[in-house]
DNA sequence: AGCGTTTGAATAGCATGCTTTGCAATGTTA
DNA sequence: TAACATTGCAAAGCATGCTATTCAAACGCT
């Protein structure tokens, strides 16, 4: 019997890898975030970083990190390029001297609207050819699927 | 009326983002695929344009940028680190003086197999909660919105 | 009180992604 | 064929992730 030369008989379709298709999306979204918030000034991180600190400032980088779950390190810097770029202000927590309060600016509350609009407009681009209830399934699947990692990881 | 002092009548639930939920979804794949493929020596982007260079050798750089849809810049440093730590080698085209063939070396052969099977593990149990229905639909959920914002990009 | 442990952040170093820019090899066209 | 345009890659610069390390503040226990 004659084989071809990379026929290992594993093939792994990266089309039907959730894997794959997973980074592949997100890829997607975070460019056309990109595109959309990036006029105003802000990057997706940071876009992600302002959903928590709209619905509550004051938080320490902890509870950030703990909510977005990203490492501290990634947060710690994160937290460094909004506040050289005038979107949050780092102050002496009054408990505890290790760690800080972070604090919206002007700058970031009046963003909260255009911000928001910019992302919401990047989710229906998305989800355009998926019906209501296929939304939901889809959202309700990923929160699943995510959820699993997560406890994998303990 | 009174109002809660940061309530702007504009929440943007990130539970029910999806780019936020693809995002995160994504940064667990990563995770997990690091845990698994790392001990052969390999980063998740190598092994992504591995996938494609186990199916077919010698390709160029111009077409693995059409194929997995990065741009050319990242893909070229890719390879660069792909060729550092041996497991491709870039030899001019014999047609085209300014491309480059990307060929295999017999490392990177020999990580087919145990790379897709902690690739295929990852995605287990990523899916693990789901039916094989489920996982079907899910997968053609993530291609359809995808396919969506790939439309919408030019 | 004193000493070891834990905890909150910062820093360094690296991988992946992107945009922008530059350059040499090819193609095209007047 | 000379001039212009296109194309394939590389390099610079930055944002976001990660791991590992370090440091000071806070805690806990004897």
């Amino acid at each position: 019997m004659l084989f071809k030369r990379y026929d290992h008989g594993m093939s792994f379709e990266k089309s039907t890898s959730a894997g794959y298709l997973a980074n592949h999306m997100a890829r997607l979204f975070a460019r056309g975030l990109q595109r959309r918030v990036g006029p105003l000034g802000l990057a997706p991180a940071q876009f992600m970083t302002l959903l928590e600190l709209w619905a509550e400032d004051g938080l320490t980088q902890k509870e950030l990190v703990a909510r977005l779950d990203v490492e501290q390190a990634t947060m710690a810097n994160t937290l460094t390029r909004m506040e050289r770029d005038g979107l949050i202000l780092r102050r002496p927590h009054p408990q505890d001297g290790r760690a800080q309060q972070i604090w919206l600016t002007d700058r970031a509350r009046a963003l909260q609207g255009p911000a928001t609009e910019a992302a919401s407009a990047q989710n229906e681009a998305a989800l355009a050819p998926l019906t209501p209830e296929e939304r939901a399934r889809f959202l309700s699947l990923m929160a699943r699927v995510t959820a699993a990692m997560r406890d994998e990881e303990d």
